[in-house]
DNA sequence: AGCTACCTACACAGATCTGTGTAGGCAAGA
DNA sequence: TCTTGCCTACACAGATCTGTGTAGGTAGCT
């Protein structure tokens, strides 16, 4: 969904501003994930974004419809791809854990996004309960081909397992305010894998988490 | 915190209205309960819950000085001492991962209503936060104390993990609209149960859930 | 210079929310 | 019967929120 095109009508001009409407479009965006994140969606208004801005709350108007497209592209915007690694499947599970951790001890974590839009919106046929179940779903899978590369018994229970794991840890973390929460969980994960057959790299508990 | 109290001003009476201050009490935490838990806290308004009743608001007001007493006496109310059990430890808690799936067959569960509290109201210094902590950490006692009983290896480390599995299962319950995920954070725990030394109750994964 | 697109400032409609103020009804007990 | 306490109905203050309407400024392009 590009932006900055249907302003322009089919003029056939090679779309001069459209440079200047994406990055405009862009700095909305990045002040309304930090906002709405931070802050919750319902708790600041449209007035709070354009004004932390530096805009008027109508240009942010002629670039999102409504609030609720608002909360659906920002919801987009965090629904980024998983970037590929080299490393060793069972590495970058564990990784997972200790991301989480690491955010949330370095104050850039309060829950995970999309749990807390479906908790505040309250509405399951809002656009942003599917983007979630999207999230969700791509994360297990996710698990699972990393599961299935490494050879693990069951692969598809266990990425739910693991997806589970996850997420608890995260609202443990929440609600507790405590990073440790992800290394318990990691812990949980390594039992589960090596239930599974699955060796661990190196260490089946410590990792050096440097920075 | 005996309510209908704090109105009689010590004149000796014995409290003739205090079961009808009581009755009154109870019938807006019921309503409180229903409408915050599925609807949401924020999402509902006091005008709401009074008119649900079927009672002023100016009444309302007179049982809970603001909203946010409303809240924490909402939180309060969710916050239920765990009823003893003659159970094994480890059924008691595989049981806990079958209640949930139950309950959200049910269509009884809408997340955690501490977690969706912290959520809402995204302040780390209201009440409910700490009232969510203390759940929390209950539960994980609780845990904990089941373990010890079964003799788990590293019974401390564990609760943990079974807390973070339990609360991850209903995130994932609420975000993917599937009980299922109960049973798959059960085969979970079973599994953690497993190797930390503790057999299970009967077959491993199958528990007849009939009603 | 003139045109166009975008921007700002600001007011405003209309809805909603929390919390209070007031006048009066009604039932129980002295 | 009279008092007291609780209740209702209703209005209202004041804040907030989403979304729009309008008038005018400004920068780039022709």
């Amino acid at each position: 969904m590009p932006a900055g095109q249907e302003k322009c009508k089919q003029v056939g001009v090679p779309l001069p501003r459209a440079s200047a409407g994406e990055a405009m479009r862009a700095r909305i965006l990045e002040t309304t994930d930090r906002l709405f994140y931070r802050r919750g969606i319902r708790a600041v208004g449209v007035d709070t974004v354009a004004a932390e801005i530096g805009i008027s709350k109508r240009t942010l108007y002629n670039y999102f419809p409504s609030k609720d497209a608002l909360v659906v592209a920002y919801l987009e915007r965090r629904f980024t791809p998983i970037p590929a690694s080299e490393r060793s499947p069972v590495v970058q599970i564990l990784d997972a854990y200790d991301r989480v951790g690491r955010l949330f001890a370095a104050d850039a974590l309060r829950g995970c996004p999309f749990v807390n839009a479906v908790t505040e919106l309250a509405d399951p046929t809002h656009d942003a309960a599917k983007i979630a179940l999207g999230f969700k779903e791509r994360r297990r899978l996710w698990f699972r081909e990393l599961l299935v590369q490494a050879k693990a018994k069951d692969a598809d229970s266990l990425a739910g397992q693991l997806a589970i794991l996850l997420d608890g840890a995260i609202v443990q973390m929440l609600v507790r305010n405590d990073a440790g929460m992800a290394a318990v969980a990691r812990k949980a994960a390594t039992t589960l894998l090596a239930a599974a057959g699955v060796k661990p790299a190196s260490a089946p508990t410590r990792r050096r988490a440097k920075a």
